[in-house]
DNA sequence: ATGCTCTTGACCGAATCGGTTTAGAGAGGT
DNA sequence: ACCTCTCTAAACCGATTCGGTCAAGAGCAT
């Protein structure tokens, strides 16, 4: 393992990169090591000796992501923030962040968080049974609802939104490295126009 | 081939479910003809007494999912239909009763779309170049975009309704059968909600 | 019993799996 | 020049899985 923490930094990257977008689009078992050697552009026997068996590579890249999320969180959630879209807005800056380092950690994640193959299934558990927080932090507690107007449906703005972060994120991972913040500016805009006019005429911003 | 068509149409689809979610979710290579017999619940051996081969069964779900599509769409895409938001209803509706007969055929048609395998991609372009106007029938021309109001950027609508629409459909694709329609409503209150705050007042539905 | 259809588990060679070993290419020290 | 040491890829290992086949039931009608 030492072997592949002292090798340049950007290869480094770009055989993470590969491992998270097999594991994440295939899952663990399906990914098989010569994809990921194909795909960083090595050769298998490589990733043996970077990271001794499949297993410890899954893992390794399951911490990694870990720590990247917690590092991007802890520096970048504001609890103090208690509008509604800016707390959107302050989610969407952190997933950008961390697709920054790693386009594919969030595909992987969520191909994690679904993993059932008897090899990693029980490690995945134990370790997401330490980090379950992330969701309670990020969530909408202590968010100022009051300034929507009166006749729109909360749980229905919720719910839309959750669709539209769900299908921009997923257009993002499609994206190449540069189109981020374009994508992002556009995101915050819908937001914007959203908040325009779902909320209180007292609320809107001036335009 | 006529071994499958004369089985009970409750097999039948069974099957073609089970085949339409691997294919779907892990691309044709990947998809094992194993995988595909133990979650339709035969043995491995009558996939192939069905089908003949692997890319066989590929190809016939292929044309079974064009056909669907084409008969849904020919049943109730009505091109008098010129305002926005209903547009995007009837798609929807389009596509709940394409889903409703698989659940599976979204995915699997887009995986098809980027599938790269040697051994069909051919096959598939050949298809896809015979039916390539689905799309544009179904896409946004002679649409009546005059009863937004002035202020909201019309391209950012569109865009926010493609995340919403690809984050709502990808929701439904982790559904039970049952949920389509309670998903649809609220799907189509979203619209509805979007419509009376984005809408010049001349426009707005009563309430 | 005798067919006949439907279905399966065992099986085939070939490919691929996770993982190891070997050997060459290159850099650096002397 | 020679040696050593590191890094890497290719060839290789046994085991598993691949797409595909086949002989032998299981069930049923005659």
């Amino acid at each position: 393992m030492e072997k592949f923490l002292s090798l340049p930094r950007e290869k480094q990257n770009v055989i993470i990169d590969a491992a998270l977008r097999m594991f994440g689009s295939n899952g663990y078992k399906k990914a098989s090591v010569s994809d990921i050697a194909v795909a960083a552009g090595i050769s298998k026997a490589m990733v043996f000796h970077y990271f001794g068996t499949k297993k410890a590579l899954y893992l390794y890249l399951i911490n990694l992501c870990g720590s990247i999320m917690m590092n991007e969180i802890n520096e970048k959630f504001d609890n103090s923030i208690t509008d509604f879209f800016d707390r959107i807005k302050m989610s969407s800056q952190i997933e950008i962040s961390v697709m920054k380092k790693h386009a594919a950690i969030p595909s992987f994640l969520t191909s994690m968080y679904f993993e059932n193959d008897e090899e990693v299934k029980d490690d995945i558990k134990a370790i997401l049974a330490g980090g379950d927080d992330f969701r309670n932090k990020i969530a909408f507690e202590g968010v100022d609802t009051s300034k929507f107007k009166d006749e729109v449906d909360l749980k229905l703005v919720m719910k839309m939104l959750s669709w539209i972060a769900d299908g921009y994120t997923k257009q993002l991972s499609n994206q190449s490295e540069f189109d981020f913040d374009v994508m992002l500016n556009e995101f915050n805009e819908c937001l914007d126009m959203l908040k325009n006019n779902l909320y209180k005429e007292d609320y809107v911003q001036n335009r």
